[in-house]
RNA sequence: GCUCCCGUAGUCUAGUCCGGUCAAGGAUAUCGGGCCUUCGACCCGACAACGUGGGUUCGAAUCCCGCCGGGAGCACCA
């Protein structure tokens, strides 16, 4: 079994490629079979650019996803493998050179009509091919089109065009080659050239089966099936691919691994694992229909996966330091699981008060209320907390576990600041119990009450607040 | 407008090819309860679906036809 998977590097695998990676790994895995990466880097259109980077970003992308493939192929270093293959086509009559503008062709197709070239003869067609890849046309002056059936029920299907010349700086192969193929008919080629078997792809291509079979027909060579899955979005991920290239390009977002993408890359940022991701996408099988999905569910499949070995921590956003009275002593430092299920998670010793840090939104809430430090002691909080209160007394009331309102707290020794970036993109500030100074990058945690999050993978202890994002709750 | 595809609970999905074992299973969400010192986990329970109309049949989610709804294509993009 031999597989491709083929993006076009105008941006970031996003969610939406989540089905052409998992879903050809998948086979790849079952049926031990290869599966090649085909870079879709023809010339591409001005609206949609080729960009150098992306090669790279796509290429890290699939290694993230544990989808890496056996062998990287550019359809750039192709190009003139193709042309042979044209000029078998028009031999056989199932192509003419049309020099009809883009809009009188468009006209054409959509009433069934014949312009005047499509009556050349295979021999005047080898002519006029010749000439364009002499470069006797200019940019869009001349096009090779296939020969189908002009009332084909399908408009779509009419006199596709194969092959259009464009002057457009290629980022890998610069000005070479003038006389570039579409997508269609290098994939016609291109199935055959690399012993595809089976073609998976986005239902999006399901007109260019029926040229890529009709091009087969034609040669009487024998193509691969092809299956299809449907679009699949992310409530939550509203943006589109494009959209998300101008603000990474601008510098608005941080990169592709921004969590405004819902790339692949910003997902792992987020700590969601790649089991995750995939376990999710596979969850979907290869249905046509077009479906958007909560976060939510990816969420619950990532919990799964992390919850049992993920460490628990203390974080309070927007700290408000908060002073207990008659603050009973041997508090000082108190040792706290790891994981409330899991003991082989360990334990950490953690300071505690008469100092301590609260969270401004729980203290606002609660004011006059006796509230639990949760893992540690009950206090009762003063009736009036004014809004911007730099600081509180509370006073101590007993150890008792009893229903209250339990909060999160940070001892005020040897407390760390914190800086979780949000899902917006927006930073919050905050201070984390002072095990997080040895936190490593990329390790993940629980926040209790907030969610889990991930460490930077550049933050390095000792180099300022501890950066972490956060992934879901 | 033309062509193709898709319609099972809020969401996603199993079942449809080969009609009965489906008074439709699972996941997620929601609601209620329990439990662990998290708003997380776990346990128990509840809610909730075959788009619609006809036909075939002893019997239809499943086969046929119409309709309705949704999506994609009709680019010298991929």
């Amino acid at each position: 079994m031999v597989l491709r998977m083929a993006p076009f590097p105008s941006g970031g695998l996003h969610i939406g490629s989540a089905r052409m990676i998992f879903v050809n790994d998948y086979y790849r895995t079952r049926y031990r079979g290869k599966l090649l990466l085909v870079f879709d880097d023809t010339i591409g259109s001005e609206e949609k650019r080729i960009d150098l980077a992306l090669f790279d970003v796509i290429l890290r992308d699939l290694e993230i996803a544990g989808a890496t493939p056996d062998a990287v192929y550019y359809k750039s270093d192709r190009i003139p493998l193709f042309y042979p293959w044209a000029r078998r086509v028009i031999d056989r009559g199932g192509a003419y050179v049309c020099r009809c503008p883009a809009e009188l062709l468009r006209e054409n197709r959509a009433k069934g009509q014949a312009c005047g070239e499509r009556a050349q003869t295979p021999g005047q067609t080898v002519d006029e091919w010749e000439k364009m890849l002499a470069g006797g046309y200019a940019q869009g002056e001349a096009v090779l089109r296939l020969r189908t059936d002009l009332h084909d029920p399908d408009p779509a299907f009419r006199d596709r065009v194969l092959f259009r010349i464009s002057d457009l700086d290629h980022p890998r192969v610069g000005h070479r080659y003038r006389v570039w193929p579409l997508l269609e008919f290098s994939w016609a080629v291109d199935d055959i050239e690399l012993g595809i078997t089976h073609v998976i792809r986005g239902k999006d291509l399901v007109m260019e089966d029926r040229m890529q079979e009709h091009l087969w027909g034609l040669l009487g060579l024998h193509g691969p099936p092809f299956l299809h899955w449907g679009l699949l979005r992310l409530r939550e991920a509203k943006i589109s691919k494009s959209k998300s290239y101008l603000e990474v390009k601008s510098g608005q977002y941080d990169g592709w691994a921004d969590p405004r993408t819902w790339s692949i890359a910003s997902l792992d940022r987020r700590g969601i694992s790649p089991e995750a991701m995939r376990k999710f996408t596979l969850s979907f099988g290869l249905s046509l229909a077009d479906i958007e999905v909560p976060a939510e569910t990816l969420y619950a499949e990532n919990r799964a996966i992390i919850d049992a070995t993920t460490p628990r921590r203390a974080f309070v956003e927007d700290p408000v330091r908060v002073d207990v009275d008659e603050y009973p002593p041997g508090l000082e430092h108190v040792p706290l699981a790891n994981h409330p299920e899991q003991e082989h998670l360990g334990r950490r010793e953690v300071a505690a008060g008469p100092g301590f840090w609260l969270p401004r939104a729980d203290l606002a809430r609660s004011a006059g209320a006796e509230v639990r430090l949760k893992d540690l002691m009950n206090i009762r909080l003063p009736p009036d907390i004014p809004a911007g209160a730099a600081g509180v007394r509370a006073t101590f009331t007993t150890r008792e576990n009893r229903k209250l309102p339990r909060l999160q707290w940070v001892g005020v020794e040897g407390a760390v600041p914190v800086d979780l970036l949000g899902l917006e993109g927006e930073h919050r500030s905050g201070i984390g119990e002072g095990a997080l100074a040895q936190a490593g990058p990329r390790d993940i945690y629980q926040f209790e009450r907030v969610g889990f999050v991930r460490v930077e993978a550049d933050w390095r202890p000792g180099t300022g607040p501890v950066r972490v994002v956060f992934g879901h709750p």
